[in-house]
DNA sequence: GAAAACCCTGAAGCAGGTGTAGAGTCAAGC
DNA sequence: GCTTGACTCTACACCTGCTTCAGGGTTTTC
C-alpha cells in the first residue's frame, strides 16, 4: 500500500510517517518506479504498535527500546517490565506534580472571588508575594503538562 | 545589578533571562558602559512574578497577558479571574487524562508479571493487539505530559 | 486534456528554553 | 605588566514530536 493509503488504516499524518521513518522506527519503506513509498502489513503493524505507545505517552527513546525487544523474541522480557514500571512511575509522579498544583492554584483562585480593581485583585498579588512555594520540579520529565 | 545577580536572587538561568527579555516579557534593561545588562529591583519583582507563574504551568503567553493587567492597575480584574480559571480547568482535564493513562498502563503491566521469552510478554502482545484503547487527546493542550 | 488528489524532498516553525562558539571586560594574584 | 579566572556579550544550533511550507512530480478522475 502507499502512504496515504497506510495513514488512513493507522489513522496517522503522512507527514508523522515519513518522519518515524527518518528517526528510524519504522524501517525504510520499499520504492515502487516513481518514487513513492511502498508499505507492507508488516510496516502496519509496527507503525499501530508506535501509536499505542505514544498513547500511552510514552517517548520515542521508550519506544525504541520496546521495539529492539520485539526484535530480539527468544530474549528475556524483564527489562520491558522495567521500562514500563519506571513510565508508570513518571506518570504517578507527574499526577502528584499537578494535583499539588492544582490546590495551589485554587488557593490563589480563592484570593480574589469578585472582580474589583487589578492593583487590589489578590491573585495578582498572590503572585507578587510569592504566595506559592516554588515547588522544586524534576529536571528531566517526560510526561507533559496542561496545556 | 548585573545579569549573574539577578539569576542569583531569582534562581533562575541567565540565558532564561535574556529569552525572557527577547520575548518582551521582562524590559531591556539599561546598559552600562561596556554594554553589561543592569537591572533594577523592579526587574527582579517582575522576573519573580514570571517564575511564579511559570511554576503554576502557565504558558508565557498566559502570563502575557497577566502582565498586561499588573500593568493596567486600574482596570476591572474579573479577566484575571476568567484566566485562571481556565488554566484550574487545563490541569484538571490533564489530570483526568493521565489517570486513565495510569489505568490502561498498569492494567498493561499485569499482562506479564514475571520475565519470560519477549515472544511470550504480555505486555509486548498487549501493545500489539491494541488492547489500549486509543483515546482521543484535546488537540492543544498545554500541560505535559509525565518525562 | 485539465483539474483534483496524491506523492516526493528539504527546510523551517512551534514551546520554552538549554547549550555552544567566539569574543570582550574586569579584578586579583604573581 | 601579565596571566588567570570569573563574568558578560551576541548569535546561533539544539532538544521533543511533530506540523507546515515551498516547490516540485505523478496519478486518478471527470
Amino acid at each position: 500500500m502507499r502512504i496515504g493509503a497506510l495513514a488512513k488504516v493507522t489513522r496517522t499524518a503522512i507527514e508523522t510517517i515519513r518522519f518515524y521513518e527518518r528517526e528510524g522506527l519504522l524501517p525504510a519503506a520499499a520504492r515502487a518506479d516513481n518514487n513513492y513509498r511502498l508499505y507492507t502489513d508488516a510496516h502496519a503493524e509496527r507503525l499501530a504498535f508506535i501509536r499505542h505507545c505514544r498513547n500511552l505517552d510514552m517517548t520515542l527513546d521508550e519506544i525504541r527500546s520496546l521495539l529492539r525487544f520485539k526484535d530480539a523474541p527468544s530474549e528475556d522480557c524483564g527489562e520491558v517490565n522495567a521500562l514500563l514500571d519506571e513510565h508508570i512511575g513518571h506518570v504517578a509522579q507527574r499526577i502528584r506534580e499537578l494535583r499539588t498544583l492544582k490546590d495551589q492554584l485554587e488557593l490563589l483562585r480563592a484570593r480574589c472571588r469578585t472582580p474589583q480593581a487589578t492593583n487590589e485583585c489578590g491573585i495578582l498579588t498572590g503572585l507578587d508575594n510569592a504566595a506559592v512555594t516554588d515547588a522544586k520540579r524534576a529536571p528531566h520529565r517526560h510526561i507533559r503538562g496542561a496545556h
